[in-house]
DNA sequence: CCGAGTTGCTAAAACGTATTAGCATGACCA
DNA sequence: TGGTCATGCTAATACGTTTTAGCAACTCGG
């Protein structure tokens, strides 16, 4: 019923060598420590046979190194984000033979303490502290000074030596309204952004940056927003609504950047209500590509966020890191900025319509 | 720079007491075992002090046990299901002081064998095997034998002993047809399933049982659905074709129940662009309550599969389990169903509009 | 035939905890 | 005064590895 797990000594004793021996063959230190070709083989087939497979947790306890990160978000639930994030994550851990740890934290900084002390409990070699969105987060103290860690998804508000891995929202706007320049657009309307940074979500780097990547595009056209209208969440019902405000001032608008798709999809409805027809009447860009952007109709040009990027880049990050240990000329407190990729739909007019 | 973690001998230490007794009284077994009021509080101070934490890989490998279970998926990423899950996993296992480590199989079968082995390496107390669709799933003979398993949204082709929990979609559908029936429709045209079970996506448990709920129903009153629409796949795209066949052949349907929710976000643009308006022309009721239902203009009425509560279930499932370890009066190879709950909107008429 | 060097392996310790058996010490009773 | 018993603690071991120091046996040059 209980069959033990195969050990060490087992293979040992099967072999007729000491612990130790098996230790050095199966660690293919055979050669270096002068272990004879025969007895090597005698270890590894006995191994083989019985089925060895070493425990890790006495290779942790021994080693102090367990093959294992945490990765910590606030809240893992958040629509297919999260999704994403950890499969990229996983993929890129599960290459290098780790697992991951996963918790979540729902935001309380006391449940993330307690959370990273009972991975350090367990002896990770590294920490992952990701939010679902892109803001700014303070970590705790705690991971300045012991654990290797990196930031996914989020920025400190102070200097810290930690890496952070974010998505490029400047570049993203930049490219946003360039797409639309390229098509011939001048007249832009903004859905989810004020023009100063305070009328954006607080908290939001993505609002900040996107709006700033867009100026910047359009400014060095000569031109600006033909009308912003922020709103407090990137929700369909305020994008129906600010687009509702959009044409009451412009009964034929040309051209719609939206801040997130689900503001885009609440911009579809309205404008459909309407009978404005997309992408004749009026383009519409918009920034996540979650999956409605390929349900809606037509389909929603948009900016992704590389999620899947971010968490594969996160790990590698951090292990590289874990191998590095002692060499610390990896200037820690870096800022990875993952670019952003444009998926082009059906959302936008050719861009040789006319003009 | 390395300040090295405070252990139970240096606990001891600086309570002047042997290892062993300290290890005791933080055991809350001192009085047990004869220790002194004073000494125990001396040991409880110093380890107050020093800012004790046991290490855990340390007790894993003394006890056996590591409270930490596996969760391992095919799919991770599918849309946000993934997330209420994992969410429900982890609320359960926090609870009672488990973490959880996470990883993904890609449906892989040797993938997720090599996983379960890589978490039996590291002792894991328990393991769930969980699918992002329902669907029969044969997991390895590996888990019959040892480990506490639990299959979690799949099941078992043969008769294994181990536990599963299921959304009780039977119900579900009885449910869609009950909620039209009593809203005084009686003309029901399906769409993402044939009259015959093998009209359904194959290994689809939610296709054949929501259908077979659907057809129970409508027995009791002597009806029968309007028409079957098949589809190989239960999105948008597919969603589209089958509702313009239903005007096709019925220009004024009163009643469609969509297999979920991304066929009703097609169904919906098709009755739109034929200006037939929801829930006045027709009403629509669907399956799965994502996040685009609460989208949806008007919001969409649909039954949702309790992703949160099925991962907390399974957590607890395997944590009594884990305790139970001896006592096996547990029955294994029980399905537990979890109820789905009717989220209305607005996409069925009122119960009392006429009759 | 002796010392030095090489070859092939192993004993032992260590990682940090839990647990069992048992050792002093004093109290109490006969 | 000697034996028994309770009290309060600790030594020692085990969990399964990794790693270092070193032992035994053999070879070889002089």
């Amino acid at each position: 019923m209980a069959n033990k797990r195969v050990t060490l000594a087992d293979v040992a004793a099967a072999a007729g060598v000491a612990p130790a021996t098996a230790s050095l063959v199966l660690a293919d230190r055979g050669f270096e420590l002068r272990i004879s070709e025969a007895a090597q083989i005698k270890v590894r087939q006995a191994a083989s046979l019985l089925g060895y497979r070493p425990n890790a947790v006495s290779q942790g306890l021994r080693t102090g190194t367990t093959s294992t990160i945490g990765f910590i978000s606030d809240n893992i639930a958040t629509s297919q984000l999260a999704g994403n994030t950890i499969k990229g994550a996983l993929e890129a851990a599960r290459s290098q033979g780790f697992m991951l740890f996963i918790a979540e934290t729902d935001g309380d900084a006391a449940t993330e303490l307690a959370t990273i002390h009972a991975m350090m409990d367990r002896q990770v070699d590294g920490i992952i502290l990701a939010t679902m969105f892109t803001r700014y987060h303070e970590p705790p103290a705690i991971v300045d000074e012991g654990i290797p860690t990196i930031l996914l998804n989020n920025l400190p508000n102070s200097r810290r030596p930690l890496d952070a891995v974010v998505p490029d929202e400047i570049t993203a706007g930049w490219t946003a309204a360039d797409y639309m320049i390229e098509a011939g657009h001048q007249k832009i309307h903004l859905l989810g952004a004020g023009p100063l940074p305070s009328d954006v979500p607080p908290d939001s780097i993505a609002a900040v940056q996107r709006l700033q990547g867009i100026q910047e595009r359009l400014s060095a056209e000569g031109l600006v927003p033909l009308s912003y209208h922020p709103m407090p969440d990137w929700i369909p019902v305020n994008g129906r609504a600010a687009m509702e405000a959009v044409l009451a001032q412009d009964p034929f608008p040309e051209a719609i950047i939206c801040f997130n798709d689900r503001v885009a999809l609440g911009a579809y409805q309205v404008l459909q209500e309407h009978g404005l027809r997309i992408p004749d009447d009026v383009s519409v860009v918009s920034f996540d590509d979650f999956d409605i952007a390929g349900w809606m109709r037509p389909g929603l040009t948009t900016i992704a966020i590389p999620h899947r990027a971010m968490g594969r880049m996160a790990v590698e990050l951090l292990l590289a890191r874990i191998r590095d240990i002692g060499g610390s000329d990896q200037s820690p407190g870096a800022v990875h900025r993952v670019p952003m990729p444009l998926h082009v739909r059906e959302s936008v007019r050719g861009q040789n319509d006319d003009i």
